[in-house]
DNA sequence: GCGACAG
DNA sequence: ATCTTGTCGC
């Protein structure tokens, strides 16, 4: 039975829930933030979706940039271990992601994930957990905040405004496109905010979702039919 | 103690 | 994430 919001779901073993956390505190230590040392000729998108209760089925599409073409699409579905947590969404989902990854004949300079990079209590969401994983660039694009405040930034494309937790700036609000919900996006790993920022308004052509993830959300739906 | 809470 | 219909705007 799935549940109709995710607080009515059982309570997570608080016992699991500290060795998960005592891993991302130690996975924290490894995060670098920097000035891409990359050509971006590559770019991945990935996403997940699920059938039914406890199988998830990841995609990854590899686009050229900046021309934005489709270069490669494959995908892989298994079962899920974990439910979802708020904050441990990586431990759920990346398993299965990295499979997907695998089957790649190229590798991106760049991944473009669907959720957070360092916008996280412990700087750990998904982009970044895959990013240290990888030892890949990566970054992060949600369409929902997780932590911190911000203020809406103004109603045009392009707009920006700062993420902040704790005194820190740890993603940008960006609005991709006029009059339309903004975005988070945040570095995962090997990359900072100003370049992770920069690449997902470049990617942003027609819709709210740049084009890495925007076709990965799409085909991760599409390859679920097939299943 | 009371909310908030990626996908 | 997922369950779902019509509706508004480019």
């Amino acid at each position: 039975m799935a549940y109709y919001r995710n607080f009515d779901a059982p309570p997570p073993d608080p016992v699991v829930l500290k060795k998960l956390t005592e891993q991302q505190n130690e996975m924290q230590q490894r995060i670098i933030l920097q000035k891409p040392d990359f050509d971006l000729k590559l770019i991945a998108g990935c996403d997940s979706s699920f059938i039914g209760e406890d199988t998830i089925l990841s995609a990854f599409i590899l686009l050229s940039y900046p021309d934005l073409e489709v270069v490669e699409k494959v995908w892989h579905h298994g079962p899920v271990e974990l439910p979802y947590i708020p904050g441990f969404l990586a431990f759920r989902e990346a398993p299965n992601l990295l499979k997907a990854y695998e089957k790649l004949q190229q590798k991106p300079d760049l991944i473009m994930v669907d959720g957070h990079g360092i916008s996280h209590p412990r700087r750990l969401g998904i982009a970044t957990h895959l990013g240290l994983h990888l030892n890949k660039p990566t970054m992060g694009v949600a369409k929902k905040v997780l932590v911190g405040k911000y203020t809406e930034p103004a109603v045009t494309k392009g707009s920006v405004s700062p993420l902040v937790y704790r005194n820190e700036v740890i993603a940008n609000v960006l609005r991709t496109k006029d009059k339309v919900k903004p975005v988070f996006v945040s570095p995962g790993h090997l990359l900072d905010l100003e370049s992770a920022t920069s690449i997902a308004m470049a990617c942003a052509i027609k819709h709210k979702l740049p084009e890495p993830t925007r076709l990965a959300d799409h085909y991760a739906g599409e390859f679920k039919k097939l299943v």
